[in-house]
DNA sequence: TTTT
DNA sequence: TTTT
């Protein structure tokens, strides 16, 4: 079975990210990203919801707040739940972030991302250092918090 | 203004490509795609919705069908509405595909992809050849015709 | 500081792979890929050298072979030494693959990739499901191989 | 046949970029970019060449110098030689770009980049622009211009 | 629900 | 050193 899905944006935050935990204590920062097309001519921004988890998500949270430019690479992820109300089946497709890039910004200097600039956190390197007992190796997959509030 | 958008997606096709027409005979072809995830626990497919224009999309709704495997690099396009029944907003993110790889299948010769088995189409590939007086040389974008019907 | 580094990869094997070990017993999977280009006038094909670490690595060379399709989705590297022989300065730009998709391929039906026919494994995710004691969960990077031969 | 080539770079230019033009007139850009490793150890830099073409070439020697920090779209590119001095045989992997985004660098704000900050350029929209009588409409590959000096 |  |  042939399986490939890798997605890279750049763009930037729409809203302040938001950091919440699943039962488990495990984090997950949500953020819009929007995108600005190239020689459109209509409709010219592409707006995305992304999800990063774990370590990442903390960077995330922890560094960025609405407008900061971002480059995200990650995974597209269908979900489809029912409407409550209508009873009618529904459908979305966002973005799961395994590696993030701070991309410069307009240099305000506001402190919160002093001295070097960038910064950079991946999913996949956060879940290799943990060689402890943390919560990180635990093995669990996005998958199992569906749960979530999103 | 920082704005990247890239997709790449492997899978099979999820129902017979279908191929329309805008009001200025510009061919659009769209197509579901179901990629498979990894190491997955509960859900286990992706689905999404494939859009490709011109010569791509002729190609391939000449030559694929429900099933068949492809690889598709695109990128990410957002649109939004409002619902007519309930006057809710509504919005959907899909795929415009401008390069496709047909994967090998499996190979069970049914003709319609006989002989040489692969093949490959590109977008912008078409559009740069053309340089006669057909339709590929107006300088459309997709933008213009959002009236179709998806 | 801004870095990204990306690439993704389909073509077929020029070679068996060839699988070494560091002396920290490290398995390190080395091969060639061969991608044909499209519309090309003179020159076909680009070679690249890759290499694969650890599970996926193995998974490789237990499983391909000369002449087969794979996709590799990894990150370019950049190498320089000194020749020997004429003291030239010397450097290289080869794929250090962390993802890997078996293609279909031929359909040839050799039994070496019988039954399933794909296959997919990743680096990331052999480091990530290694709870035990085994030498995945040493906090290594490729860098600290530079020693091995290539 | 299945084939895929698709590298995406974001790092910083080690030189100022170098326009030069083919017998016939094309012009194209050739510059190096630095990307920096992440969790890297001992060698921490990755150095590739890259070359664009036409308009997006152009538009790259004439708003980035060296330093600068470039996201570059492109493909992976083998060529081979013979060396004159040792007769022997050399080969060299590097980048053509067909897409790029200016990032927002230090805002060190010397002019050359001023006002608006950013910038595109995609070498297919060049080409598919092109509806007049100029250059950019002749049918050519970069594989025709192999005699330019690089 | 939308960023520069 | 080169694959289909």
């Amino acid at each position: 079975m042939v399986s490939f899905n890798r997605v890279i944006l750049a763009g930037n935050l729409t809203r302040d990210p938001e950091l919440r935990f699943t039962n488990d204590g495990i984090p997950v920062c949500s953020f819009g990203l929007a995108v600005n097309r190239r020689r459109s001519k209509s409709e010219e921004v592409d707006f995305f919801d992304i999800s990063a988890w774990r370590e990442l998500g903390e960077t995330i949270a922890n560094y960025k707040k609405k407008g900061d430019p971002i480059l995200v690479e990650g995974r597209l992820q269908f979900r489809s739940w029912e409407d409550r109300e209508s009873g009618q089946k529904r459908s979305k497709v966002d973005v799961v972030a395994d590696n993030v890039q701070f991309l410069g910004g307009r240099g305000d200097g506001d402190g919160s991302n002093g001295g070097g600039g960038g910064g950079q956190r991946s999913r996949s390197g956060a879940g290799a250092r943990s060689g402890g007992g943390g919560r990180d190796d635990v093995d669990l997959n996005e998958e199992d918090f569906d749960d979530i509030p999103f």
